[in-house]
RNA sequence: GCCGAGGUGGCAGAAUGGUUAAUGCGACGGACUGCAGAUCCGUUUCCUGGGGGUUCGAUUCCCUCCCUCGGCUCCA
């Protein structure tokens, strides 16, 4: 197992990672919002986390990452009751699409998507276990959880519970000792699902379920917990106050993971502000690599401002760029002969296998992907030269050259080859004959029929190369697959 | 008000107690090409919010101020 290092937001440090119990990694992401269609913002951490799972696997570590799915709460309940839905359906509904857009997003890595509302005896056992242990009271039929008596309460997010009075919005409700309480278990509405209880008919809050979750499938500690920026207060805090009172063992978590958050025009994204861009139609317009190279852009723990019409394409042409090297290598590995060829210059070989070692180290500091990808733009250089050179590169060669972008596929999720479907060979084959009939074509100075030939195979996405006396083809632009 | 994250070239955005402060986008020039595309080479020499301090040396460490964004019970 490599080691790496980590910023928990808790402990406001970077430091060693060490698991639990190796080689095994428990991991729990909030990022799902099944009550309303994905903004381009709510996939930036899922694409994190997934970056963050297939380098522990790299490793040789053995992780285990849980999406939670709420897909029961207020916010859902509002907008069924607006469309006329039955909550839960709703959320099906949305999480089905978020899968979809999980898919092109080449996000691989969640093992399993647990649903808040399959989990109501573990969260009538923990609220159950917060009452006797009184750090829970009942109140008109509902159980809240009162926060004066978790002292640690705030030490996440750094805010004190004295703290929260100017200008924060607490609502007044009668049924709380104090403002600063929060629901685990709401009396029942009539018209909203419900579950029966020891305290009457109702259903869970919204942090009690993210516990109840964690406390069945990742044991009562595990070790790394993510999240939006925006869910550390009070989300998150709430998490630690229940699940450390209910079972006594602390901390709940050993790193709290932090995802920075999108901004649109330097406003953050969301409903309420009216300026929230969809992620399926972006999906649409540039591919799930385009967007994936976008989040992977910048650190994770930044900010990222997204400005219409500018950021994603300024990420298509640098993702084209970027790819198109690793595009070429694939295209002239599908063209080299069996034997023959020339070898690599042992330098350049060293170079490369160097290269890989300072991609995992630079995620393995905190998770450096901007600089991972500085690193592959300037190998992009070095791999396009080589392949200028005048005698083709033997296979062997090629894929010395390839491992780089292999390291970005197995990690970043990127360069994702073209898809090899039924008739491809066939495919390919036709495409050879093509260039071969337009190179006679050129031969004899015929550039008419050469042009037709080249504009007929653009038309089916293919674009031509002529470099040092040969012909290559790749796609003509990165995008949707 | 309190808590947190930031402020780096035309733009997006890294990093570092020390020679020319990554990388990309854009722009300009050149090579290559039948043309084009892609690629390569070069240029974009005066970019680290303000003010103090520590130091031989600060963009980096400390103090302070200013500004932006987020959180303060809907939030990825």
């Amino acid at each position: 197992m490599r080691r790496f290092r980590l910023y928990d937001t808790r402990t406001r440090q970077t430091r060693p990672f060490v698991p639990l119990t190796p080689p095994r990694v428990g991991l729990f992401f909030c990022g799902l919002t099944p009550y309303a269609d994905a903004h381009i913002g709510h996939a930036k951490g899922a694409v994190t986390f997934d970056v963050l799972v297939r380098a522990l696997r790299r490793w040789g570590y053995r992780p285990f990452y849980l999406q939670n799915v709420t897909n029961l709460d207020d916010r859902l309940i509002a907008r069924g009751a607006e469309e006329g839905v039955d909550p839960m359906t709703l959320a099906d509904r949305h999480f089905r699409r978020w899968l979809e857009a999980m898919e092109e997003l080449r996000v691989t890595t969640v093992n399993y998507y647990p649903h808040a509302t399959d989990y109501l005896p573990e969260i009538l056992a923990q609220v159950g276990a917060l009452v006797d242990k009184g750090f829970a009271y009942v109140s008109d039929g509902s159980v809240y959880y009162s926060v004066a008596k978790f002292p640690h309460y705030g030490e996440l997010s750094g805010q004190r519970s004295e703290a929260l009075r100017p200008g924060a919005r607490l609502e007044v409700d009668p049924s709380k000792r104090s403002p600063e309480d929060f629901v685990l278990w709401k009396a029942a509405t009539p018209g909203e699902p419900t579950w029966e209880s020891p305290w009457g008919p109702g259903r869970p809050g919204w942090h009690i379920e993210d516990t109840a979750i964690t406390a069945r499938l990742l044991g009562n500690r595990y070790d790394i917990h993510g999240g939006g920026l925006d869910l550390a207060f009070p989300h998150h805090e709430a998490e630690i106050a229940q699940a450390e009172a209910a079972t006594g063992e602390a901390p709940l978590v050993n790193f709290w993971m932090h995802v920075g958050l999108l901004t649109l025009k330097g406003e953050k994204m969301s409903k309420s502000l009216g300026n929230v861009v969809s992620l399926d139609e972006n999906l649409e317009t540039f591919g799930g690599e385009v967007v994936r190279f976008y989040y992977l852009n910048v650190h994770y723990r930044g900010p990222l401002d997204y400005v219409p019409g500018k950021s994603l394409e300024e990420a298509r042409e640098a993702y084209e760029t970027l790819s198109a090297p690793s595009a070429a290598l694939d295209a002239a590995l599908g063209a080299a002969p069996p034997d023959g060829g020339e070898e690599l210059p042992e330098a350049l070989a060293l170079e490369a296998a160097a290269k890989v070692e300072r991609l995992d180290e630079l995620l393995a500091d905190d998770f450096r992907t901007r600089e991972a990808i500085a690193e592959l733009f300037t190998w992009g250089r070095t791999v396009s030269s080589s392949l200028e050179r005048a005698e083709p590169l033997s296979a062997a060669a090629l894929a010395q050259l390839a491992l780089p972008y292999d390291w970005g596929r197995e990690v970043l999720g990127l360069f994702e080859p073209l898809r090899e479907g039924p008739g491809a060979d066939a495919l390919r084959g036709a495409v050879a004959a093509a260039i071969s009939a337009r190179a006679r074509a050129r031969a004899r100075g015929d550039y008419g029929e050469a042009d037709r030939i080249r504009s007929e195979l653009a038309a089916a996405g293919l674009v031509l190369e002529d470099r040092a006396g040969r012909t290559s083809w790749r796609a003509a632009r990165v995008g949707p697959r």
